[in-house]
DNA sequence: TTGTAAGCGTTATCAA
DNA sequence: TTGATAACGCTTACAA
């Protein structure tokens, strides 16, 4: 069923049929509403391929997200495509699942697919692509991580402030011996948690030594690499601060493994609040970052850089630290 | 960039262009590499609007959860959209937040984007869409949820027996008092479960009050408020088995809340294991599913429906029961 | 207010 | 092995 095959039953162009779906207020009352009848009873849909092709857009918005079972993600898949939904907009969705590749194979399929924006949580891909949506002037919002390529929108945390808020605790403490589990350098936020993690406990003049900073992959199993090798040291770290919820979950395998008691021998604090940080014995505490909002505004912004050009602009959001039971002064 | 400007760079005909890209097999290798060189240096990207509106085909499959940030249902897109990538097809998400509306407009969206195939976790939507589908013959496999339709391929998990098991755990306990928090009765899987539930206890001989069975929409504020109901009643149940993870949430809220001790004063045993049901204290019993297994198997099952047609069929998962330390004997 | 017809960027049929 | 050309199902000048 086509316009075609409607407009020969009612005896229209399909033009008409056309105007009578798009811009209703242009065709007469009388025959808009044959159309919209005839368009009822037969259940006709619309080719919105046929459509794009003509009009030059989908209406689609391509997310990429790191790992979708994160908790974080999740929220932020949750938030835009809500927004996207009731902005008649239809969501692509591809995992990257950490891993450049993926998201290198995604971004092509979004170009390929005439994806009229794109919302990624860069897994580090290779920044040539860039090109292309430019190229084709696809807006792109940077989400969560940053590229480092100027002239990108990008919602984000303040990162560093966020590693301050946890570390500043743990030195509030009495700690002396704090390590990191990081996540991997070559994304921004990663590598700004560290610097504020440094800048904090330089400022307190506590000294970091070398094998205090381990990093992680922003997974599960890199986090429980990271703290066996931490809490197998001769002298062991009193406090870890961990860079995000997945490496937590790792740190908290070996940290029970080995039986270290939290927050007697050992005090944690983690990046992200999942459900179970609240739920755990004792209830973990985090630095949390507002996962919807961050969503929601990183749809928003792609929707208005749709509506008209402007500068690009980058909009950091506040960390929060929610101080629970997993951290105690130092015993030794 | 389009075949016409390659065609004309290169003195040759659209035709070849396409031909060079799509069955490179059929053209002479040295027209071939002059092509392919020509891509590769203009950085060339396919517009595949205009390629699905010529073939009928856009190898994307579209998605319905009912509640992305639900662990079991982030597990599911996880694998769906793995197998797709890996397949060449593409994902259009929608997130149903368990509201059959947003899962309407959702599926009329992708009838209009001409998906390939349909993969839903149904939140209940009406059925007349599912005859839109047929006429476009478009695949459904129905997940976790089935619709009741005859003839629609189904991958689902044995709820009866997840629901007999989790039950049976508690009879053996030695419980009398046993109470349920359901899921809403159009959802086959919350029927199912209840099922369960009613027919181990009725085998046992122990008789269910009208107040022990409570309904709640799958979500947390849901199973906070079924909780309560169930904890002020003057004979309260020694044990609740809850048909679902969110509403499970909302049960350990009231739980705490009113301080009731697990698993001394009450038993708990959820359905689906999520991350934060191992951290819990006490860790959770609970009947799990093979989420990532279901997801991949229904995109599979897709996949081959959509290379060929074949019979419907529905394929059921076995649960299982893992024990933890939120159920004891009955005290009282 | 409606119809005619061109065109969106591909693929497929038929000839050459 | 390649080229002309007609679709695919819509939208939109332009004309009537």
């Amino acid at each position: 069923m086509t316009f075609h095959d409607l407009a020969r039953e009612l005896n229209l162009s399909t033009a008409t049929i056309s105007r009578a779906l798009s811009r209703p207020e242009i065709v007469a009352p009388q025959t808009r509403t044959r159309v919209l009848d005839a368009v009822r009873r037969s259940g006709y849909q619309m080719n919105g391929i046929a459509r794009s092709l003509r009009t030059q857009s989908t209406q689609t918005i391509g997310i990429i997200v790191s790992d979708i079972c994160n908790p974080f993600f999740s929220a932020i898949v949750k938030a835009v495509e809500d927004v996207a939904r009731t902005n008649g907009y239809t969501v692509l969705i591809c995992n990257a699942d950490e891993d450049g590749r993926n998201e290198e194979v995604a971004m092509r399929l979004f170009v390929e697919r005439q994806v009229s924006g794109v919302i990624r949580c860069s897994a580090g891909a290779n920044p040539s692509l860039l090109e292309t949506l430019r190229q084709k002037s696809i807006p792109l919002i940077d989400l969560d991580r940053q590229s480092g390529r100027p002239n990108i929108d990008a919602v984000i945390l303040n990162n560093a402030l966020g590693a301050s808020l946890g570390t500043r605790h743990l030195v509030e403490l009495g700690h002396k011996r704090i390590a990191i589990v990081s996540g991997p350098l070559h994304l921004s936020n990663a590598r700004d948690r560290l610097e504020g993690f440094r800048k904090t406990l330089r400022t307190a003049r506590i000294s970091i030594p070398r094998n205090y900073i381990e990093f992680g992959d922003f997974r599960e199993a890199s986090g429980y690499q990271a703290a066996e090798r931490l809490l197998s040291l001769p002298c062991r770290p009193t406090a870890i601060f961990v860079a995000n919820n997945e490496m937590m979950a790792g740190t908290l395998l070996a940290v029970r493994q080995r039986k270290v008691k939290v927050p007697r021998e050992l005090s944690l604090v983690g990046f992200d609040d999942a459900r179970w940080a609240r739920y755990l014995e004792p209830p973990l505490t985090v630095v949390s970052q507002p996962a919807e909002l961050m969503g929601q505004k990183a749809a928003e912004l792609l929707l208005t850089r749709l509506h008209g050009r402007a500068t690009p602009q980058t909009i950091v959001f506040e960390p929060e630290l929610i101080v629970r039971r997993s951290c105690a002064e130092p015993k030794n």
